[in-house]
DNA sequence: TCTTGTTTTAAACACTTGTTTAATTTCTGT
DNA sequence: ACAGAAATTAAACAAGTGTTTAAAACAAGA
């Protein structure tokens, strides 16, 4: 797209494309090479390797896919505004990048020799304090006694699946991608009500 | 394991295994002829090409996935017990085929050429009446008033989510795979508790 | 036992893989 | 304009890919 990137730019720019879309098994250097117009040798001039490049691309798109929930737990705010605006965010930012729920959790499950280091966005979360907010509001009986996994995961599972299983969607409901888009916005005003009702018992 | 049974079924039962685990092209035919314990060439004697052997894994594991679904809408129950059964039966299930969501999700993703036929079971849901069924429900006020795809969605995120970011979660929240199987037991409960609060409001 | 058909094997095929090499082009400062 | 450095290229490397071949091992009936 611009004209004035660098080659270097333009590989990790093609290479994060190739990479979400297939990962890492499902695709080759030539093929991130030829994505942005570049000689092969040119990868490992650059990179070294398939495996650092995708190491580099990895840890990119892990912070992204971390930053709306880090940022919004760290803000201060009610628990319940918390949740409101996380989810407004994850919904928008995934709409803009539908792979990247995909694509980590995929990477993530296939790393048997764990090349990569998530700890880093991991342990942000866990310092935001965010648990302990949520346990002492449960002491305070604001909210409904449920342990932490069950929590992160009544979450993370109504915001990160629609675009997971996006095409399985599509193909199950005989639907195309403008009306599933637009469909989510409605499935996301759905999930919020029901998180916050099931959670801040009133 | 079984000693009397055939080369074909050994072939078949290493290709699943390592399919499931390291998808299509995450895997080579030589990784699955060792997995079973056999020739190279044997694979393509019974199996004609990796891609053969493959899309007849798929479509099993296909109708694997899809049969809880199917099988509880088709029974004549009501609406709320059915979503209880479908529940119970998709995490019994998922508990032992932990794989399996990620599997056909992800396939399905990757299928850019549409190798596979996955309308077969599609079908025998949309056939099996569930979703009319449910707008009548709707309309006698039985049930939130919802469309489809965001009831469909606020069930199977639930449900497979949190098979398919197992790693993910484990990764994040520091468990074990002891704990977190443990921890989806009553994970399911409080999924259960909610959906049906919130789509049959009382 | 010989024959016929099936099953299994090692080897080869052509092609792709990640990576490196060595030569060439382009850039940069003088 | 020139020298040295950086960037880019085509070509090659060994190893791995899916698939095929042709020979060997096996089974079973005559």
């Amino acid at each position: 797209m611009n004209k004035d990137q660098t080659t270097e730019d333009k590989i990790k720019e093609a290479a994060r494309s190739v990479f979400l879309s297939k990962g890492f098994s499902g695709c080759s250097s030539r093929e991130i090479a030829k994505a942005a117009g570049m000689n092969v040798a040119l990868v490992n001039y650059y990179f070294r390797s398939k495996q650092k490049l995708f190491s580099l691309i990895f840890a990119a798109a892990m912070e992204d896919f971390m930053r709306s929930m880090i940022e919004v737990f760290q803000q201060d705010l009610q628990l319940e505004e918390k949740l409101r605006i996380y989810i407004e965010k994850e919904y928008e930012f995934l709409s803009q990048h539908p792979e990247l729920a995909n694509f980590i959790i995929n990477e993530i499950k296939q790393d048997q020799h764990s090349f990569f280091d998530h700890a880093e966005q991991f342990n942000q979360v866990r310092d935001s304090g965010v648990f302990a907010e949520f346990e002492m509001a449960q002491q305070r009986g604001e909210v409904r006694k449920i342990d932490i996994l069950t929590l992160i995961l009544l979450i993370l599972s109504n915001c990160h699946y629609p675009f997971m299983a996006k095409n399985f969607m599509k193909e199950m409901l005989s639907m195309d991608d403008n009306s599933y888009q637009n469909s989510l916005q409605e499935h996301k005003k759905f999930v919020t009500e029901m998180l916050i009702n099931y959670l801040f018992k009133r």
